[in-house]
DNA sequence: CCTACTTTGTGCGTACGTTCACAAAAGCCT
DNA sequence: AGGCTTTTGTGAACGTACGCACAAAGTAGG
């Protein structure tokens, strides 16, 4: 999961903790398909399904919004996609700026799915002039010269970092600079920001190597114990691994 | 975050919290730039400000590992780079087949970051006869015809998603068939899977919704209060949308 | 109106995760 | 060898999250 430093020990007062936020995405979208299919009520265990949670857990994450549900009947559908929606922040327009228009930027930009839910790509920048100018999904894209006016002129507030990892922290920072408070960051680096500002991180590499772990797991072997790179050996040593025999 | 439901009670005996296990692919990256740079050895307190954590955490996380450290020392680089990588399972070969190669799986396949820990693209798969055949990075797109004969003699355990929505479950349920047990999801949707199957999903717009979440909290106005859409209201009717006034 | 049934909202026990804080271990210097 | 400094490894306190199970609140039917 790309977890990223959105955390705080749980806001004060009308606080809606962060597990639950992280999940109201995916009730919303399951919600959106119940909706486009004229379904007009769905209970909890229904909608816990779809989302693929526990009833229990979903109906404490819908009581943090409120009590929008009908005992004996279940959530009215149009009125809970409404409710979600609002409390997410999706009520009103995010522009969203991409910088580093490569493989990766260059995919984000053509996906539809952003406009979706009141995100809109409203600038695409690099720093390459053999990028800058080129169209990408009918946007031209801008050079990182112009980022601090983009920013201001469009209201921009979400960043999407995609250039290579020793770049990240030097377009974080001036994102930042520039008034940005959200980042979302697909390049492989920590990136260390001011208080106030959220950091979400997008991580292919971590999430293939949680994958690997399990699935060593699965494969029977504990962690190959193998020729070990000889410990930063003191003196004397034990010198191979742990040696576990899962029988 | 994308998390995914790769989440058990927590394992018996020798077990690895899951909470540790995601963050030891950060401790690696920090570890294997601090190798580059030649550095013999590294307090918690470094290694733990380079991956943006709590030093008391990291020495948990570590000690769940085995006592790797030396008092009044720290801990020795390639040492524990060894014992990261073989806790991960990244001292043996991952094959990895994409399925679905448009925007964002030509994106993945012509990205380097695989290779670095043990990832191998092994194949790339496409239901599209218009793009099956095309050589992306040095590599052939196969038909999905191929999938079970690939999966086979390739070995692959780990198959990556980027297929629209609609067709994730499908291309899911086939994969796991042909015997794959570790799918990395980019399609926005709820997978099912069998048990021993594990799923992470990497879901940009979650994220972004999540971003979004907080970037309203910091604008003070508080989910934005205005008219209601009518609530679901007993007999029948239910009034009009929205309408909401961020002032 | 009253009874039977459905489904929400939540109190509570448990498990998990984070952080503090400190004893114990190791190196270093005299 | 002994005392001083550094830094690990972990016990314990706290906070967050999860899910069961059930009362309360609602619908439906007579
Ligand atoms: N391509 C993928 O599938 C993939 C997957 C996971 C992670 N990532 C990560 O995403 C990032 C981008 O990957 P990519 O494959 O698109 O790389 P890329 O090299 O194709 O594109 C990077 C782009 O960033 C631009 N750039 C470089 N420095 C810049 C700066 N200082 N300011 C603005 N723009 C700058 C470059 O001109 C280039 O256009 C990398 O950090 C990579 O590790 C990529
Ligand atoms: N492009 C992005 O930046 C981006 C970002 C976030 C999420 N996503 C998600 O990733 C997925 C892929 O996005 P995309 O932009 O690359 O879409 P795309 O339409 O460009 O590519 C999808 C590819 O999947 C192939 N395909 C369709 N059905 C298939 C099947 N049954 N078996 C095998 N292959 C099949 C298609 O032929 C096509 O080549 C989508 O689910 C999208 O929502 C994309």
């Amino acid at each position: 999961m790309a977890t990223g430093r959105t955390e705080r020990p749980t806001q004060r007062g009308r606080g809606i903790p962060e597990a639950t936020v992280a999940r109201l995405p995916l009730y919303l979208r399951a919600l959106s398909a119940l909706s486009e299919r004229g379904v007009p009520t769905v209970s909890s265990e229904e909608l816990a399904a779809a989302a693929g949670v526990n009833s229990a857990k979903l109906r404490k994450d819908l009581s943090y919004l409120g009590s929008y549900g009908t005992r004996g009947v279940g959530y009215d559908v149009e009125y809970l996609v409404y409710q979600i929606s609002r409390e997410l922040g999706l009520t009103q327009d995010w522009p969203v700026a991409i910088i580093g228009i490569g493989n990766l930027g260059h995919a984000l930009a053509n996906y539809g799915g952003f406009a979706s839910r009141g995100f809109r790509v409203a600038a695409l920048l690099d720093a390459d002039r053999a990028v800058t100018g080129q169209r990408i999904a009918g946007m031209a894209v801008r050079h990182m010269d112009d980022l601090e006016q983009i920013v201001r002129e469009d209201h921009v507030s979400i960043g999407v970092i995609t250039t290579p990892a020793p770049a990240a922290q030097e377009v974080c920072d001036r994102l930042v600079a520039a008034g940005i408070t959200s980042i979302l960051n697909f390049a492989p680096t920590v990136l260390s920001v001011p208080e106030g500002v959220d950091v979400r991180k997008v991580d292919l590499s971590i999430e293939l190597q949680i994958l690997a772990f399990h699935e060593q797991r699965k494969s029977g072997l504990d962690p190959v114990a193998g020729p070990v790179p000889g410990r930063p050996s003191k003196p004397g040593e034990r010198g191979d691994l742990p040696e576990v025999m899962p029988a």
